[in-house]
DNA sequence: GGAAACCGTTTCGGTTCCGTACCGTTCATT
DNA sequence: AATGAACGGTACGGAACCGAAACGGTTTCC
């Protein structure tokens, strides 16, 4: 029993979920972080750097950067790997997880409003 | 008769969504920009700078930024108002409603593909 | 043990974005 | 005609981002 939606209700989805997060004033993040974070909190670990890059068909400056703005936001945190040191290990946070937790329930909310 | 999703669904489609734009290699909007591009393509024209900002909650030097941003990719165009030249009315381009209605189309895609 | 491969980060020049404050134009009111 | 309000855009210093390339630290493989 999958998810039906029509397109013009998936953009109103997208319109009124991208407005409610702007409206409340958190972290402007782009597609590319949102990605990242999203990937993180629901992909199976361990995370590394490369792993993201290849998963988003990006290079890896563009994980490094994106892990360092979040990494500000006390979004994800990084950890060498003992097992491995050339390893670097995407963990999630405490705070990144109340984030990720709150977009999904505001992704519901818009999602129940949604007219015919 | 509204839609029911489930916070992990809703953030699985968002991330499924996120990911195929970032791999797709279009342009790395932020939410602000995604917001502003949904709202001139979903909500009745017309636009103004001003308008966009108050519906938005931030300031005028965004819109315009994003503006000028987005005008480059050719997803919108500015007007200046004949019958109040103070105004400038942001309309809908051939190219900008191509990107989103795509867009649309990927999200209910993923929408479909969601597991229960 | 030394070369090669691998991993994440850093550097470079250049672009875009931020918020605050100010500017020029246009309209409304008197 | 003049004043004030409204509108969009710009200037500023500071921050984050880009892709391409180079860089150290680590492991692997002969």
């Amino acid at each position: 029993m999958s998810i039906h939606l029509r397109p013009s209700q998936a953009l109103r989805l997208w319109q009124q979920t991208s407005l409610a997060e702007v409206r409340a004033g958190g972290p402007d993040l782009t597609e590319r972080q949102i990605a990242i974070l999203l990937t993180i909190y629901l992909d199976p670990p361990p995370h590394t750097v490369r792993g993201l890059a290849e998963k988003l068909g990006v290079t890896k400056p563009v994980i490094t950067r994106a892990l360092d703005t979040m990494g500000a936001l006390k979004f994800v945190s990084r950890h060498r790997d003992e097992r491995d040191r050339r390893n670097v290990l995407i963990r999630r946070t405490v705070d990144g997880a109340l984030f990720v937790e709150r977009l999904g329930d505001v992704v519901v909310a818009k999602a129940a409003e949604l007219p015919l």
